[in-house]
DNA sequence: TGACACTGACTGACCAGTCAGTCATATTTT
DNA sequence: AAAATATGACTGACTGGTCAGTCAGTGTCA
């Protein structure tokens, strides 16, 4: 867990590190060969999909101390020994997995917040966004990894601190200092401290993973909830 | 971690179930061979607590799974045998730590909500409470340890929505019912999700563990912010 | 002397990471 | 075009190390 000697990946399959969701450029008068090769590159590139799924579910089930690489490999229909055609190891696997799966939606997310829209829009859309396409589906698991085990894991509390959250904190704090020069905010506290409007999304995480059995929690309307109090909203009891 | 075989505690030890914080009775007339059993009570109780506090911070440091008995026992200056006469196993070690942790607490904060104090003096005090009790202590390990290894033991978490948490949501919706119906708060949002009253507390522990060397966050500035805009402050920029 | 809390070497299970060997496919030779 | 050879992705049995839980033996105190 702690055996930093990065032995070097031997074989070179084809670059792995190279290889992202669609990249090969044009399409024109191609060899053949190259042709074979972007054949490959996808079959590489989706082998190393199916590595990194089986693994979401492996971690998250049993927590990435526990999890078996024989498992994630069974999961993922090869055998153990392909994993570490893709991975150095398996703490490499962890971190390629909270990477590959959180720097895609970055962008997208710096760019909804990079608006002029009222405050109070982009927010209703920030919640319809989160439910969809964050609480409701897989990333929600790795979210929950990050809190879980990130505190064991400094190298990739600071990658996702650098890659994902600055950025998205800086973004938040434009839209939000903004806001507060259009007199949309009566107070500047969310300038100071962002991630206050993270807050409902971090406790429907948590809250789904300890306690939705005893007391299921409907997410879309606790959200609403909280920003209407936040924002003094549109209605009034 | 999945052995459910409970074994029978071979040892009588000083029925170790029933140890707590300061029990044994009056301290009338005793027996000699009842004070004996006092100091032996005491001391049992003592080196109990003594494991409980090491295995806290070997948790916390590890995580469960690769946390060490060895390196608990030596933290507690005993070996590693003698865990096993005060805990089934490791799991239970964990189990009874959450326990030994929380339950105390429960009881002073549900009285805390029990008061007609204005809703603002009241979670000025629970701010204070939470930064100097919780945040300022190692109570905040057991929260985090909950956060963190809950999800893969449902038991504790069961137990802990049970004795802990929906014991606090109950306090914190009567508390927050009646300030409504005084008209201290414009929407029944915080009656229906009290637990947005937790949020930043939550959100604390998570960044402490998290991002604290990055961004270090002021915690009772941020849980002021918060609550002075979740209830419209007495200040306004 | 008996009772029993305590010890720590030991065992059995578990698993990350390795590597010699297999096989499917590509390339070269005939 | 068929056969021979080369390539390298893939496999899974194996190794070395780790550790939860055990228990025979030691020390202490009444």
């Amino acid at each position: 867990m702690a055996k930093a000697a990065k032995r070097p990946v031997k074989t070179a399959l084809v670059r792995p590190d190279k290889i992202g969701p669609g990249q090969s450029g044009g399409s024109g008068g191609r060899t053949i060969a190259a042709t074979r090769q972007d054949a490959r590159t996808a079959k590489v590139a989706a082998r190393r999909d199916a590595i990194l799924d089986a693994a979401l579910d492996e971690f998250s089930a049993k927590g990435f101390a526990s999890a078996r690489l024989e498992d994630v490999a069974k999961r993922a229909g090869i055998a153990k020994g392909t994993i570490y055609l893709y991975f150095a190891d398996k703490e490499s696997l962890f971190q390629e997995l909270i990477r590959a799966k959180m720097v895609p939606v970055v962008g997208s997310l710096e760019l909804a917040f990079a608006t002029d829209l009222p405050l109070r829009a982009v927010v209703e859309q920030a919640v319809e966004i989160f439910v969809r396409e964050v609480f409701g589906t897989r990333r929600k698991l790795v979210i929950r990894l990050m809190i879980s085990e990130g505190p064991r894991f400094p190298a990739l509390a600071e990658f996702y601190y650098r890659e994902v959250l600055s950025r998205l904190l800086k973004a938040l704090r434009g839209m939000l200092r903004n806001a507060h020069e259009r007199g949309e905010l009566t107070s500047d506290a969310l300038v100071r401290f962002p991630m206050l409007l993270g807050a409902p999304g971090i406790i429907a995480i948590v809250w789904s993973g300890l306690f939705e059995r005893f007391e299921p929690l409907d997410v879309r309307a606790m959200m609403r909830a909280y920003f209407d109090n936040l924002f003094g909203a549109g209605r009034a009891a």
